[in-house]
DNA sequence: ATATTTGGTTTATATTATAAACTTAATTAT
DNA sequence: ATAATTAAGTTTATAATATAAACCAAATAT
């Protein structure tokens, strides 16, 4: 019937980081955090959520002498993105 | 960029019930807790949010002797329901 | 030198979801 | 007939989650 909602992905903000990751390859903290709107500490929150569930992983590095916290999506995150988006059709798309 | 999701419907539970009830026009109490698996009262709790919001219309009636509470989606519903949609897909077929 | 901005993290609070406990009435079993 | 069970909900307490406010360290501007 419907599939169940994998929560950590049905998250305004952590399904926005998703999304940019998919399309972006890598993306820093800064960027992320312009994209999606969000306040900084929400997003560092959710970047760690993400991140224990080994969906992104993050390094942090610098930029010039400014620190710059790098995320890019795992294979895992990718699969767990792709299962969700499947899930989502059963509510959306429903055969009665 | 991101659309905002409608935080009323981005519930799993809350978009399963409008989801049964987008291809059911009319559904009653008993029958969305089988469908949803959802415990008693989360679904009660639920259908009053959506009630409240004027996303669905609830009658209080009886079958035989035993109550039913009978839920119907309203115009409004079907159009949040179908915004949450357009703001979905632009979490899920992002063009970078 | 001090004030402000940048790039964050931590922590406290508000919101939300969920289940457990309860209610009322109808069945069923004794 | 009455006691126990089930049905259909609702209310309320608790657990989980999201979010922002407060904070920190380093860099830059005044």
């Amino acid at each position: 019937m419907f599939k169940e909602l994998n929560p950590l992905l049905h998250s305004e903000l952590r399904l926005g980081v998703m999304s940019i990751l998919l399309s972006v390859e890598e993306a820093d903290f800064v960027y992320l955090k312009q994209e999606t709107k969000a306040t900084a500490g929400n997003l560092s929150v959710q970047i760690d959520k993400l991140s224990k569930a080994g969906y992104i992983e993050v390094t942090k590095t610098f930029k010039g002498k400014m620190p710059c916290t790098l995320c890019r999506i795992t294979p895992n995150g990718v699969e767990a993105f792709e299962e969700y988006v499947e899930a989502l059709k059963t509510y959306i798309y429903r055969k009665s």
